[in-house]
DNA sequence: CCATTACATGACTATATGCTCATATAGCAT
DNA sequence: ATGCTATATGAGCATATAGTCATGTAATGG
């Protein structure tokens, strides 16, 4: 029971981090490498890698080897309709706090 | 630009931790008060207030007073479309390790 | 007014997280 | 083998998070 909760807060917390929506937004765009992202996300290198281990552990991102490079991806989709939903929550409460305003 | 990038992950955060998405669960049936919450989920009164706290803060429930009790309510449906998302990739997770034993 | 019920919060602790700098490792090219 | 490029990781630091216990506050009933 518990433990299907963990697991799922694992996956959301791997997700729910902004230097890493950054790495997704990127990869979104399909697979990159390291030497890719973190000069696309303004982040160090060292700081990159972990958050890519992160997310590569929590299931989230396939991991490739060419040659020097690793190549990540997105393995699901779901990953992106998560934060498409989480911006469509963001945007309802933006408007009515806009809303609360004008009726002031 | 960044900005937007951290409110979305508040909002993730504010789900992905087990406790809260105990408290989500609960709150899935309809609203409830918090002397109907903590017992349902096993947790102290004070933890409890304190994660409905974070969530409330973050947009994604809505509270409501009752005399001397305060009912909390799921503000968007969207949080459970997020979490349905989330089982979804550990379901695939969890199969894909399940072919990988079973190949080897 | 007083007691009770329901909830919130201050103070504290332990652990987790995110980041940086420096260094290690691994694969390729010459 | 040497050097270069790409990535990972150890160590350390500052802050955030989750939890507990005790106490504060607010609304209700007698």
């Amino acid at each position: 029971m518990s433990e299907i909760l963990a697991a799922r807060a694992d996956i959301l917390k791997a997700i729910a981090q902004p230097t890493r929506l950054k790495i997704i937004e990127i990869l979104r765009e399909g697979e990159r490498c390291v030497c890719e992202i973190f000069p696309a996300i303004d982040e160090e290198q060292s700081n990159t890698s972990r958050h890519l281990n992160i997310m590569q552990n929590s299931g989230i991102l396939g991991r490739r080897k060419a040659g020097l490079k690793i190549m990540y991806r997105l393995k699901h989709p779901e990953v992106l309709e998560i934060i498409d939903l989480a911006s469509v929550i963001l945007k309802k409460e933006i408007h009515s706090k806009n809303d609360f305003l004008h009726a002031v």
